[in-house]
DNA sequence: GCGTTCTGGCTAATGGTATTAGCTTTAGCG
DNA sequence: CGCTAAAGCTAATACCATTAGCCAGAACGC
């Protein structure tokens, strides 16, 4: 048996590859081990399971990034807002970036809630972009309700699903260590038509 | 074999029960079933299937109703808005009603997006709010940067998926009427801390 | 260079899930 | 009563995630 060469770094970013072409319902362990030319337990190896794939990654990191530029641009153009906002598409051109991408957008989306300043500094160009919409009316006013309308999914969902509460990281097997338990997860389903 | 007296309403209910109680993860066909006090496959009786589960209900009845409510109440404090924001909780207690009630929270939360005077109507207070929330500073500035983070969270979430695209609605049964393709739902992974 | 150890693959097995097919019983109606 | 349609049921299929345990190749100490 030759080795496919893996490590966790691939089979995430082969995941994420996965739910960027054909959504999330398709991130399965089957579909990513096909993908990367193993068999499905091998991902045993590098991930702790299919909820590891589909956690957000890297808060720790973001955060202290965040923490860095508000600190020192606070209040000015650019920064920690506009990198944010920038990195999840909010601007004249929305979402560009993302659209199509979901595991890129939930990327995006993923700041730490517990770290103010950057949470604050991501989404105050969102908000800024509401109200100027909602400002302009006429046809405008389709996008602001629209905007508005996922503003209150997202509250909604989250505060009632978990309150914004944490939840564990998975982190790679080693000797004498437990796999905790399985990290909350909660699922919402996109709002189509019903 | 007595039987149990069961509707497609019944089971609609008792899933939505069971959501608010365990949580999304928790709703299976198993678990409904068990519920009612039947064998699994009796489910497909009544419900076209686990999806038909997920699904928020009565896009169509809650269109007509905002659309009545805001013609006749346009602008005023009150009428669809309020209705809608109340039901909802948002407001000075944000979300005590649906707190520990995700099913609760996504049949509010689901808002025809076509709908473009009952979308704006439902989403105007919780707009308000969080530029209150802002304006005012200090402490109560984590409350709307959580807020607009779960705003970013949402809005993110829904374009990438589907756009704000339609899905296809299941109905009974019925001779001669197959089924139609699964309708396209998306999942996020509640944000939790990475 | 050789043997040991660790790592990354594998197969097999378990138990959960949704779904369909086809049978049986019940309820309702002439 | 007898027929029919609906509402249960069992059985079977086909996924899925996860764990256990085996085996070969790579890395490392001698």
């Amino acid at each position: 048996m030759p080795r496919a060469g893996l490590s966790t770094a691939r089979v995430v970013e082969v995941a994420a590859e996965l739910v960027d072409e054909r959504g999330w319902e398709a991130l399965t362990l089957a579909a990513v081990a096909d993908r990367v030319g193993v068999r499905l337990p091998s991902l045993y190896k590098h991930v702790g399971g299919v909820d590891h794939l589909r956690q957000p990654p890297r808060h720790r990191a973001a955060r202290r990034r965040g923490v860095e530029r508000s600190r020192g641009r606070a209040g000015r153009r650019g920064g920690a807002a506009s990198a944010v906002a920038g990195a999840a598409g909010v601007g004249p051109r929305p979402l560009r970036p993302v659209r199509g991408h979901p595991a890129r957008a939930a990327r995006c989306a993923a700041v730490d809630p517990d770290d103010e300043a950057a949470s604050a500094a991501a989404t105050q160009p969102l908000f800024g972009r509401v109200r100027d919409l909602w400002a302009a009316g006429g046809p405008v006013l389709v996008d602001a309700a629209r905007t508005v309308r996922a503003a209150l999914d997202g509250f909604v969902t989250i505060e009632a699903s978990d309150g914004f509460g944490l939840t564990a990281r998975w982190r790679p097997r080693s000797p004498g260590c437990r796999r905790r338990s399985t990290p909350r997860c909660a699922r919402i389903v996109s709002p189509g038509q019903g």
